[in-house]
DNA sequence: TGTATATTTGAGCATATACTCAGATAATAA
DNA sequence: TTATTATCTGAGTATATGCTCAAATATACA
């Protein structure tokens, strides 16, 4: 997290207007670190997997594990994060849960992110 | 990064056939890691708050540091990170830089982002 | 040339985070 | 109930990263 000054600074000025304007039209406190939190849910190469995975079907916590080779504990702990963030659901069957994109914003985002990468 | 170990594993298997077409249609390891990369760049409200001023409207670096309220050292710094990434470009005019966004992608990213704060 | 300004860069530090390990829950079956 | 299986959780550790500070470039102008 990035330490913040205070409001005036003691910086050059050379395009007051330029800095007044972005000031107005600035995203919100709030809005700034939901919006990082969500990108940096998605700035992991296993959670990546996961994701990539649960856009083609529902998938149980070991299938996952096995799938990348790794414990159940590490993926169960991502897969908290990607929850809590509302990224991915569950259903309960029995004992194993399965787990699903919540909604198809994140295949969105990785569809124009690999789009950017091929320029 | 996260440990790979080998590509057998010891986890227990539930749904054989739904890991092993996971495995199949996964991302390559260099998508993934450059995947992880853009989204990286992506999660910190410092770098979010430089993308959405360069948006609007063109900025030279003392502009954007007062702008945030830190130095131009700092500011730098983060856009090294981004032109690195293609994110953003910038013009020399005299000794001012001018940074604006490369494309439309990130403002795509970013909206798409908060479509989905808003459920 | 020499000076001034805008920006960049490298090193160092403090915080954040992805994993492992050990142990705790939750649902099922005997 | 007790045992078993699938998943979750908390703590600890090693690495990654965002800032500051000091110093280096790069362009413009006298």
């Amino acid at each position: 997290m990035p330490k913040q000054t205070n409001d005036l600074c003691d910086c050059r000025l050379i395009h007051r207007q330029a800095v007044e304007e972005a000031r107005e039209s600035a995203l919100a406190p709030n809005e700034t670190a939901s919006l990082a939190q969500i990108f940096k849910a998605l700035a992991d190469g296993t959670r990546l997997k996961i994701l990539w995975a649960l856009e083609k079907q529902e998938m149980c916590v070991c299938d996952l594990a096995a799938m990348l080779g790794l414990t159940e504990s590490a993926v169960s702990h991502q897969l908290r994060l990607l929850r809590n963030l509302q990224l991915v659901s569950n259903r309960r069957n029995g004992v194993v849960l399965y787990y699903r994109l919540t909604d198809n914003h994140v295949s969105q985002l990785i569809n124009i992110t690999l789009e950017h990468l091929r320029d």
